[in-house]
DNA sequence: GCCTAGGTCCCGTCT
DNA sequence: AGACGGGGCCTAGGC
């Protein structure tokens, strides 16, 4: 990777600069001073001050304050990117077509504009998402209960997926909803839609339900009980610790998250 | 505001000039090829790649790849970012104590540092959040509808807050939902578990139930339709010109988000 | 294109 | 500290 670094001494000068890195899709990273407007499907102003504006080579653009994750204003994959000088500013303009939203950045002082080519085939492996732990449970639903057999994963109903479909060792359908971190009275509410829904098919059948979690919220284990409902606690450790085991060769750190139950 | 500009020879280097930037509080920017591990809520490893890591004056770090908005690792502000070379790589850690995570940056090759004190003391302005449009809706109901008087701004019931609590022409308790996108599901079910907690206080009174957007899915409208509750669109570019009016001085551009109806 | 659901969501706000 | 809801959320997947 070749690092480009310019200090340009005039924005007509920096507005070339940009307009290379832009056409020859670089990154580029520009510490400028800037007033910024965002219309769109809010609106916003950004008064004058001192701004890393980062421009990607999918048009993605960012603008961050010296101070926390967010940007305070961007604009993600945009196709178009204009550039002028108007008024002793330069001023970019990145347009989005849906939903229709403009981000315009203008500059009164450009410092320092870099730029390069990185070469970044990395792969990101992530562990432990929602999805795996679906998939470890549907092959091994009986670490949810004893007897439990799995029918459907990610089964459609009317109003979205179910996560689990099962059957207990009664033959009792249940239906399984699974959260990765603790769940809150949206995920209870959730099943609970899923049941209603199965239930209009099968209207006599006794159909359970089983919020499956590493911990609930208080008010939300409060509705699992009113609405007849369930909550399993599961350890997301032991997942992870099964899984790892099986994964040789994928040596990971021990895993350090710790939810209450 | 001054830039500083480095092209570290070697990783000890480099070392030093990371350590500076950070006791000294600036913002900093790193081209460098590295790998990923990050442990905490969920589990990621990146593999080698050139990427961008900025770290922040509060300690968050972010680390991108050469497209897409997000980045992909971060840490929001860190109180403890720790630096060191190990086996040839100078490995940056980033903990974060609640929730325990931990952001571990290791580096084969740092291309150029960039960092620098950032003067940013600009005013943020926001227009139309949906808190604005409630103050707008709840001293001008009939917007809403002909004859609605407000009772009650964010009234507090069991599962929440109701928007804007109100009685219509004839007497009838209307609870209003507001959202400033469109509608989804989950706000009409959001809407019906507020109607359902006011039933039980006046179990005898017609209570309605109304969401307020500037649009709505299909499958909220039918679900709307279905609990018996109501839809009403409203404009929001027509609210956005009526209190930019008010607020002369404050010129804005004119509005180009569109939704449907 | 719309809609649904997840996210290391982040972030403010309130208890 | 946890809990809850909003966000220009973003992003991926389905239809």
């Amino acid at each position: 990777m070749k690092v480009i670094h310019y200090n340009p001494s005039s924005l007509e000068e920096a507005v070339k600069i940009i307009r290379d890195a832009l056409t020859s899709k670089k990154l580029m990273v520009i510490y400028g001073c800037c007033t910024i407007i965002y219309e769109g499907r809010g609106a916003s102003r950004l008064t004058q001050g001192d701004r890393l504006v980062i421009v990607k080579r999918d048009g993605s653009v960012l603008v961050h304050r010296p101070f926390g994750y967010s940007p305070v204003n961007w604009q993600p994959e945009t196709t178009d990117i204009s550039l002028s000088v108007e008024n002793g500013e330069l001023v970019m303009k990145a347009l989005r077509l849906t939903p229709r939203e403009i981000l315009e950045i203008r500059f009164t002082k450009i410092y320092t504009i870099t730029h390069a080519i990185l070469d970044d085939r990395g792969e990101f492996i992530e562990y432990l998402s929602e999805e795996e732990i679906r998939d470890y449970l549907s092959k091994n639903p009986s670490t949810i209960e004893e007897g439990l057999i799995t029918i459907d994963v990610e089964k459609r109903v009317e109003p979205g997926f179910i996560d689990l479909y099962c059957r207990d060792r009664n033959g009792n359908v249940v239906i399984i909803e699974i959260k990765r971190t603790t769940a809150s009275k949206d995920a209870v509410l959730q099943l609970k839609r899923y049941i209603d829904a199965v239930k209009k098919y099968m209207p006599r059948e006794r159909i359970r339900g089983i919020i499956v979690a590493p911990s609930i919220s208080k008010s939300a284990l409060e509705l699992t009980e009113k609405l007849k409902l369930e909550y399993k606690r599961i350890d997301i450790s032991q997942i992870y610790k099964v899984l790892r085991s099986r994964q040789r060769g994928k040596s990971l750190l021990h895993y350090i998250g710790k939810a209450k139950s």
